[in-house]
Formats: C-alpha cells, structure tokens, sequence
DNA sequence: TATTGTTATACTCTATAACTATA
DNA sequence: TATAGTTATAGAGTATAACAATA
C-alpha cells in the first residue's frame, strides 16, 4: 500500500488553482492565435455544446447580459455564430454555431498542447478515473 | 470490476472545460464580493503562493506585462500589495502581498461553495488520487 | 544589445441603468 | 408586471508600440 499523502480541501483548492491557471492560460493563447478573445473563444466553446439562447450563455459565462450582446455581435460579424430568433417564444435569441466556427473551436483544442500532453500521460483507467472524480466534483450541483 | 467507460482525451478536455466554466464563474463572482475584478482576485491568487516580480506575474497570468502594471497600480492603492524594488537586479520589482491582502484571498476561497462542497463530496482516497492526477497533468511540464 | 517596467493608444470586456418588444 | 435582448456609459482589462533605467 502506498502511503497516504492526506490531501486535505485547502491543498486541493490550491492545485485547482493552479491546474486550472495552467488551462485557462493556454486557452488564452490558443485562441489569441486564432484571433479571438479569450471571451470570445469561451463563448464559442459553449455554443459548440449546443444552441442556447442569449441570457442562458450569459448565465454559464458569470457576466451580465448586456456584455454578450457584443461578444456574439462581434461573433457574427466574423460568420462565427448565427442569431435566431425563438419560434416558442419571439423575446429569445437562440445562438447557433457555424461550421466555420466548430473548426475554430477544434483548432483552438488542437494547439493546447501542454494540457494534451499531460492528459496522454494518463493510461486508460487514470483517464476514466479522471473524469469520474471531476464528474463528482463539478458535475449537477444540487 | 466496473466497466470501463472508455473515456478519451477529446472528452476529458470537454469535463476540463466546464470545470473551469465552474471554478471561474464562482471565482469571478467570489471576487466581486470582495470588490475585485477577476484579474485582480486572480493576481492576488498568485502573490499568495509567494512574492514574484512583476514580469513573471504576466507570465503566470498570460498577459502582456503592460497590464500588469495597471492590475498592480489598482492593488496597491487599496494597500493588498506592495511593491520592492529587487536588490540583485535593480530593474526588477517584485510584489509581495500584504496582511490585508491575504485576508481578501482566504475570504474569496471561503465563498467557493459550489466547488468545496463538490470535493467534500470525495472520501480521502479519492482526494489523494485527484491530487496526484492533477499533478501528473499539470505538475512542471518540461 | 537585451531586459524590466512604465506610458500612450485603441479596442474589448464588464456592470449598471434605461429602453423596446414580447409574454 | 415580468422577462429577453439592446443601447449608452464609465471603469477596467488587453495587446501593441515606444520609452527610460538597468544589466
């Protein structure tokens, strides 16, 4: 048995911290390289999970409302997004990615070499272990 | 044994991702409680873990070292960072946060519900090995 | 010559408040 | 009345370029 390092929240909230600095860095970068924002890049990655419409990205992003309207102008702008209007409910805009903007979003993943590199350092289980436990963390808060 | 669930690196880049959404999007949030914006709460994150000059700070938070001055400027008005000129190398400035300032990171990483919660959720086992996943991702890439 | 930090500039992000259209 | 999205505004973040001080 190995021995039990006793990680304890407050290391771990640390190394998230810096895991995630590391992520959220390289994104940055990445998407500087294709001539976005790191907003703009976060957005697109949203919308490449799917449509949604203009408040409910404002709400997985943590900014206002009013600041998307921008973000996906300028999106638009470059044929990245589409706005369409709700057929349910004509006061909601449903945000739909382009093919132009899935392959952005592909080579934005592509170039963040250091977090792929890191991941291929994992085996199979590790990998699965992985996703498991930020499942459990991350996942459906109650 | 459980089944494995054949995860690949394409989807763990993906739970990535929306971890970070979350992490970020309560940190942000946290950090406007405090009256910072998100970088400021993100610099005063990095003087935490100890002093550094102002150069490498731009490096850690992968941002032109123009901004840093600006982010710094705001903090040290408000006393949470002081700057010292470096004895060994005159050009450079390290940062060192201030009582006050630590103050204000250990409040913002207390109102990080949403993710202590999700890793009150692991047993000790399950830290100790997320701990070690994390670091064999994102520990010192070569 | 090269590096550190600052300043000036233009563009983007951000929250707040007020507005229109729709429900 | 309440909600979705936009617009206007002011402060902050951002990269680029040019600069002074130091190495």
């Amino acid at each position: 048995m190995a021995e039990a390092p006793q990680v304890d929240n407050a290391q771990l909230m640390e190394l998230l911290s810096v895991a995630l600095g590391v992520y959220y860095g390289e994104f940055t970068l990445a998407a500087a390289s294709e001539n976005l924002t790191a907003s703009q890049g976060k957005a697109l990655t949203v919308l490449r999970r799917g449509p949604i419409a203009m408040r409910a990205l404002a709400d997985t992003m943590a900014c206002d409302a009013s600041n998307v309207t921008g973000i996906i102008d300028r999106l638009e702008k470059r044929g990245l997004v589409r706005r369409e209007v709700s057929a349910s409910d004509r006061r909601v805009t449903n945000l739909v990615i382009t093919t132009q903007g899935e392959k952005i979003t592909d080579a934005i993943r592509a170039k963040m070499h250091t977090t792929r590199e890191g991941l291929d350092r994992l085996g199979a289980e590790d990998r699965n272990h992985l996703s498991a436990l930020l499942e459990r963390v991350f996942g459906q808060p109650s």
